[in-house]
DNA sequence: TTCCCTCCTTGTTCCAGCGCAAAGACGCCC
DNA sequence: GGGCGTCTTTGCGCTGGAACAAGGAGGGAA
């Protein structure tokens, strides 16, 4: 999945090539030419973040767009009371904090590392300028947001009906990707407490919830990680509240 | 804010000015020129929907664009369980099932009318052509769209950690637009059952709450009505949980 | 005017899930 | 290898809000 070759060293070698890799493999910069890819990754440098830093913060200017290279991370928000909600996490590969690209002037939430991360970034404006000059690559980046529209409505919808039990169920699915009916269990690498920000619940019930669980041999719950041993009883559980 | 005059007859006369002269006023058309707005309005046709019926149904093919000439629409979506939320409220003016003119192949709500409304619909395929003729229309199509996510992602925050209380009470500030410090008694006309499903909750409880402030004074609880009277006091309730 | 339908109010009961708090397990750093 | 910080588990009490239900009131149609 990830463009990145596996074997390469983590953070030194950013070279022009693997920028390229990595935009290509970006479905919304698939649409570019190789030779505009190239350019872009020319304008594109890496930082390199340590777990836990931040990249931004909720509302600070939106100069800045991403792409997360190595290393997962949060996008997430504060309410008002103080508690955090994770809006997404971010794969290798993934854009990220690109509301400054179109309309936005503030990062309307905060991203966070929750690896050692390598993050390539690219000045906001130069972003919009590719967006004006090649209408291809507009259409491209509105499905995608069409898409996160449609995630962020079908949340909604979960966190205003479902209960806490089939919100963990769906998230975790969610999380290990497409079902894979008989191939090797799956894990989600994520804390209680991320998790529970992922579904707006508490880290106490998401724990409660997973040892119940773990207890009836639908996952095995370690630290900081997750493993799916029984997909279908977890979707029975995701189904019906 | 309407682009019809409030004289002219409500259904009849939907004529290609005054289709043109709605097209112009919606945000995303204005990037266009007179004359592709007149191109555009031809292809338009008007369709009459008694209250209460469906524009569209959740699920179904997404060939039609629409935009709401008079009255005003909700937009559902159904949780398994029956239970319905109310994702967005359309304006007359604004448009609405717009996704089948980018990726998605149907409709991921559905569309019913809350009073007697007159719609301007467009074949998908017609809209999508425009996008891909039109970059300025793509780019601006795509604020409205960031714009919408962004929307969604606060809710998804409110949803999350927010009580009812204060959820109800940022729902009416929202629906009355921006606040009016000293002007008159702004109203929000809307059942409680609609009120309920577009915040997360229920009928009693939605009654019962804003029973609660008419009691207090903060609010004016009609039928299908809810007139603000102490906007500041409805700002603390919606300020902390 | 009368009927009927939709919308609203309000009482009672119950439970899912949160808040709080204390203790246990794991892994890292020095 | 010991100390420490982070992550996790679990018990208990409490409460916000849902479920269910019965009654009331406004408004449109005929």
């Amino acid at each position: 999945m990830s463009a990145v070759p596996p074997h390469t060293s983590p953070q030194s070698a950013w070279t022009i090539e693997r920028r390229s890799a990595l935009l290509a493999a970006v479905p919304f910069f698939a649409s570019l030419p190789p030779a505009v890819i190239g350019e872009l990754a020319a304008l594109f440098h890496a930082k390199t973040i340590p777990r836990g830093d931040f990249v931004f913060h909720e509302g600070q200017p939106a100069e800045t767009v991403h792409i997360a290279a190595t290393g997962r991370l949060k996008i997430i928000r504060t309410a008002a009371d103080g508690r955090q909600i994770v809006l997404r996490l971010i794969q290798p590969g993934e854009p990220f904090g690109v509301a400054g690209g179109w309309g936005a002037v503030t990062y309307p939430a905060s991203a966070r590392a929750l690896d050692h991360a390598v993050v390539l970034q690219l000045p906001a404006r130069e972003f919009s300028r590719y967006l004006h000059r090649h209408p291809a690559l507009a259409l491209a980046v509105l499905n995608d947001l069409a898409a996160r529209l449609r995630e962020a409505e079908a949340r909604i919808l979960d966190a205003e009906t479902a209960n806490v039990e089939a919100r963990i169920a769906r998230a975790l699915l969610r999380l290990v990707g497409p079902v894979t009916p008989g191939g090797t269990a799956q894990s989600v690498v994520l804390s209680r407490q991320d998790l529970a920000d992922l579904t707006g619940t508490t880290l106490s019930t998401a724990s409660r919830v997973l040892s119940a669980r773990h207890r009836r041999g639908i996952v095995l719950a370690l630290r900081e990680r997750v493993t799916i041993l029984d997909a279908a009883a977890l979707a029975v559980l995701a189904g019906e509240g």
